[in-house]
DNA sequence: TACAAAAGAGCCATATAATGCACTTTAGTA
DNA sequence: TACTAAAGTGCATTATATGGCTCTTTTGTA
Protein backbone atom coordinates (compact mmCIF):
# COMPACT_ATOMS: atom_id res chain seq x y z
CA UNK A 1 0.00 0.00 0.00
CA UNK A 2 1.53 3.24 -0.43
CA UNK A 3 0.19 6.86 0.79
CA UNK A 4 1.33 9.23 -2.09
CA UNK A 5 -0.99 11.97 -1.33
CA UNK A 6 -0.12 11.82 2.57
CA UNK A 7 3.80 11.88 1.57
CA UNK A 8 3.02 14.66 -1.03
CA UNK A 9 1.42 16.83 2.01
CA UNK A 10 4.39 16.61 3.42
CA UNK A 11 7.05 16.49 1.14
CA UNK A 12 5.58 20.00 -0.16
CA UNK A 13 4.93 21.30 2.83
CA UNK A 14 8.67 20.90 3.95
CA UNK A 15 9.90 22.29 0.40
CA UNK A 16 7.63 25.23 0.75
CA UNK A 17 8.68 26.06 4.43
CA UNK A 18 12.47 25.18 2.85
CA UNK A 19 13.26 22.81 5.60
CA UNK A 20 15.50 20.05 5.10
CA UNK A 21 14.50 16.45 5.85
CA UNK A 22 17.16 16.87 8.81
CA UNK A 23 15.92 20.03 9.93
CA UNK A 24 11.90 18.50 10.06
CA UNK A 25 13.34 15.50 12.21
CA UNK A 26 14.98 17.42 14.76
CA UNK A 27 12.02 19.83 14.90
CA UNK A 28 8.97 16.85 14.69
CA UNK A 29 11.20 14.37 17.31
CA UNK A 30 10.50 11.77 14.40
CA UNK A 31 14.29 9.94 13.22
CA UNK A 32 16.11 11.37 10.15
CA UNK A 33 16.06 7.65 9.04
CA UNK A 34 12.05 7.29 9.50
CA UNK A 35 11.23 10.46 7.67
CA UNK A 36 13.85 9.74 5.03
CA UNK A 37 11.78 6.84 4.45
CA UNK A 38 8.56 7.97 4.69
CA UNK A 39 9.55 10.84 2.11
CA UNK A 40 10.99 8.35 -0.51
CA UNK A 41 7.62 5.71 -0.05
CA UNK A 42 9.45 3.28 1.70
CA UNK A 43 7.04 2.92 4.77
CA UNK A 44 4.55 2.11 6.91
CA UNK A 45 4.27 5.03 9.47
CA UNK A 46 2.32 4.94 12.55
CA UNK A 47 -0.29 7.49 13.32
CA UNK A 48 2.35 8.99 16.30
CA UNK A 49 5.06 9.48 13.21
CA UNK A 50 2.30 11.34 10.76
CA UNK A 51 1.20 13.41 13.91
CA UNK A 52 4.45 14.33 14.80
CA UNK A 53 5.37 15.38 11.10
CA UNK A 54 2.26 16.86 10.38
CA UNK A 55 2.62 19.07 13.70
CA UNK A 56 6.26 20.41 12.93
CA UNK A 57 4.57 21.66 9.93
CA UNK A 58 1.29 22.71 10.40
CA UNK A 59 -0.74 20.39 8.92
CA UNK A 60 -3.19 17.60 10.74
CA UNK A 61 -3.67 14.36 10.10
CA UNK A 62 -7.35 13.77 9.74
CA UNK A 63 -10.18 11.73 8.15
CA UNK A 64 -12.29 13.31 5.65
CA UNK A 65 -15.69 11.62 4.19
CA UNK A 66 -14.85 10.72 0.30
CA UNK A 67 -17.50 12.18 -1.76
CA UNK A 68 -17.81 10.74 -5.51
CA UNK A 69 -19.73 13.99 -6.77
CA UNK A 70 -18.30 17.17 -4.72
CA UNK A 71 -20.58 18.71 -2.75
CA UNK A 72 -21.22 22.27 -3.28
CA UNK B 1 -0.14 10.53 22.34
CA UNK B 2 -3.91 9.64 21.61
CA UNK B 3 -5.60 10.28 18.59
CA UNK B 4 -9.03 11.05 19.69
CA UNK B 5 -10.12 12.93 16.74
CA UNK B 6 -9.19 10.08 13.72
CA UNK B 7 -10.56 7.50 16.76
CA UNK B 8 -14.07 9.69 16.68
CA UNK B 9 -14.05 9.80 13.12
CA UNK B 10 -13.92 6.26 12.24
CA UNK B 11 -16.62 5.57 15.78
CA UNK B 12 -19.33 7.90 15.02
CA UNK B 13 -18.86 6.40 11.30
CA UNK B 14 -18.99 3.00 11.73
CA UNK B 15 -22.25 3.77 14.11
CA UNK B 16 -23.92 6.36 12.25
CA UNK B 17 -23.75 3.22 9.46
CA UNK B 18 -24.68 0.76 11.86
CA UNK B 19 -21.43 -1.92 11.49
CA UNK B 20 -20.38 -3.70 14.12
CA UNK B 21 -16.38 -3.78 14.68
CA UNK B 22 -16.29 -7.55 13.86
CA UNK B 23 -18.28 -6.35 10.16
CA UNK B 24 -15.89 -3.63 10.02
CA UNK B 25 -12.86 -5.86 11.24
CA UNK B 26 -13.77 -8.40 7.62
CA UNK B 27 -14.58 -5.79 5.86
CA UNK B 28 -11.61 -3.67 6.25
CA UNK B 29 -9.28 -6.40 6.32
CA UNK B 30 -8.11 -5.01 9.57
CA UNK B 31 -7.57 -7.79 12.74
CA UNK B 32 -10.73 -7.91 15.10
CA UNK B 33 -8.17 -7.41 17.81
CA UNK B 34 -6.57 -4.42 16.04
CA UNK B 35 -9.73 -2.55 15.63
CA UNK B 36 -10.79 -2.72 19.31
CA UNK B 37 -7.32 -1.77 20.54
CA UNK B 38 -7.48 1.45 18.29
CA UNK B 39 -11.24 2.71 18.86
CA UNK B 40 -10.52 2.21 22.78
CA UNK B 41 -7.56 4.18 22.20
CA UNK B 42 -4.96 1.85 22.95
CA UNK B 43 -3.19 1.97 19.65
CA UNK B 44 -0.51 3.84 17.61
CA UNK B 45 -1.93 2.19 13.99
CA UNK B 46 0.14 2.20 11.12
CA UNK B 47 -0.85 4.16 8.02
CA UNK B 48 -2.14 0.94 6.28
CA UNK B 49 -4.43 0.27 9.07
CA UNK B 50 -5.66 3.96 8.87
CA UNK B 51 -6.63 3.62 5.40
CA UNK B 52 -8.06 0.10 5.11
CA UNK B 53 -10.10 1.43 7.76
CA UNK B 54 -11.06 4.48 6.17
CA UNK B 55 -11.64 3.05 2.86
CA UNK B 56 -14.46 0.58 3.92
CA UNK B 57 -15.71 3.71 5.63
CA UNK B 58 -15.60 6.06 2.79
CA UNK B 59 -13.02 8.13 4.80
CA UNK B 60 -10.16 9.30 3.39
CA UNK B 61 -7.15 9.57 5.37
CA UNK B 62 -5.13 13.64 4.48
CA UNK B 63 -3.55 16.09 5.67
CA UNK B 64 -5.15 19.33 6.56
CA UNK B 65 -3.75 22.56 6.76
CA UNK B 66 -4.44 23.98 10.64
CA UNK B 67 -5.83 27.39 10.52
CA UNK B 68 -6.32 29.35 14.05
CA UNK B 69 -8.01 32.06 11.93
CA UNK B 70 -10.78 30.36 9.28
CA UNK B 71 -9.61 31.32 6.28
CA UNK B 72 -13.07 31.53 4.42
C1' DT C 1 -33.62 -9.45 35.96
C1' DA C 2 -31.98 -12.74 32.43
C1' DC C 3 -30.02 -13.19 28.02
C1' DA C 4 -27.39 -12.22 23.90
C1' DA C 5 -24.65 -9.34 21.18
C1' DA C 6 -21.09 -6.15 21.11
C1' DA C 7 -17.10 -4.25 23.02
C1' DG C 8 -12.86 -4.48 25.79
C1' DA C 9 -8.76 -6.84 27.71
C1' DG C 10 -4.88 -10.43 28.78
C1' DC C 11 -1.56 -13.44 26.72
C1' DC C 12 1.45 -14.57 23.16
C1' DA C 13 3.89 -15.23 18.65
C1' DT C 14 5.25 -12.99 14.51
C1' DA C 15 6.07 -9.16 11.62
C1' DT C 16 7.69 -4.87 11.08
C1' DA C 17 8.26 0.26 12.42
C1' DA C 18 11.65 3.31 14.52
C1' DT C 19 16.20 4.56 14.83
C1' DG C 20 21.35 5.26 14.57
C1' DC C 21 25.43 4.77 11.81
C1' DA C 22 27.95 4.63 7.77
C1' DC C 23 27.94 4.79 2.88
C1' DT C 24 26.06 6.04 -1.87
C1' DT C 25 23.52 8.87 -4.94
C1' DT C 26 21.56 13.13 -6.51
C1' DA C 27 21.16 18.01 -7.16
C1' DG C 28 22.70 22.61 -7.10
C1' DT C 29 26.52 25.80 -7.84
C1' DA C 30 31.07 28.11 -8.14
C1' DT D 1 33.98 19.51 -13.71
C1' DA D 2 34.81 19.61 -8.69
C1' DC D 3 32.61 20.44 -4.36
C1' DT D 4 28.99 20.34 -1.02
C1' DA D 5 24.55 19.85 0.93
C1' DA D 6 20.60 17.21 0.77
C1' DA D 7 18.44 13.00 -0.06
C1' DG D 8 18.35 7.94 -0.31
C1' DT D 9 19.98 3.11 1.16
C1' DG D 10 21.98 -1.19 3.68
C1' DC D 11 22.46 -3.22 8.02
C1' DA D 12 21.51 -4.28 12.76
C1' DT D 13 18.96 -3.59 17.10
C1' DT D 14 15.06 -2.49 19.87
C1' DA D 15 10.43 -1.46 20.46
C1' DT D 16 5.98 -2.21 19.27
C1' DA D 17 1.93 -3.06 15.95
C1' DT D 18 -0.72 -6.88 14.29
C1' DG D 19 -3.83 -10.41 15.02
C1' DG D 20 -5.70 -14.94 16.87
C1' DC D 21 -7.65 -17.04 20.99
C1' DT D 22 -10.02 -16.78 25.14
C1' DC D 23 -12.25 -14.53 28.85
C1' DT D 24 -14.56 -10.44 31.02
C1' DT D 25 -17.34 -6.40 30.88
C1' DT D 26 -20.82 -3.54 28.98
C1' DT D 27 -25.05 -2.60 26.70
C1' DG D 28 -29.49 -3.13 24.89
C1' DT D 29 -33.82 -5.44 25.26
C1' DA D 30 -37.61 -8.75 26.08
Amino acid sequence: MHFSSLIQSIKERREMLQVTQETLADLSGVGLRTLKQFESGKGNPTAETLTKLGNALGLELTFQVKTTTPEE
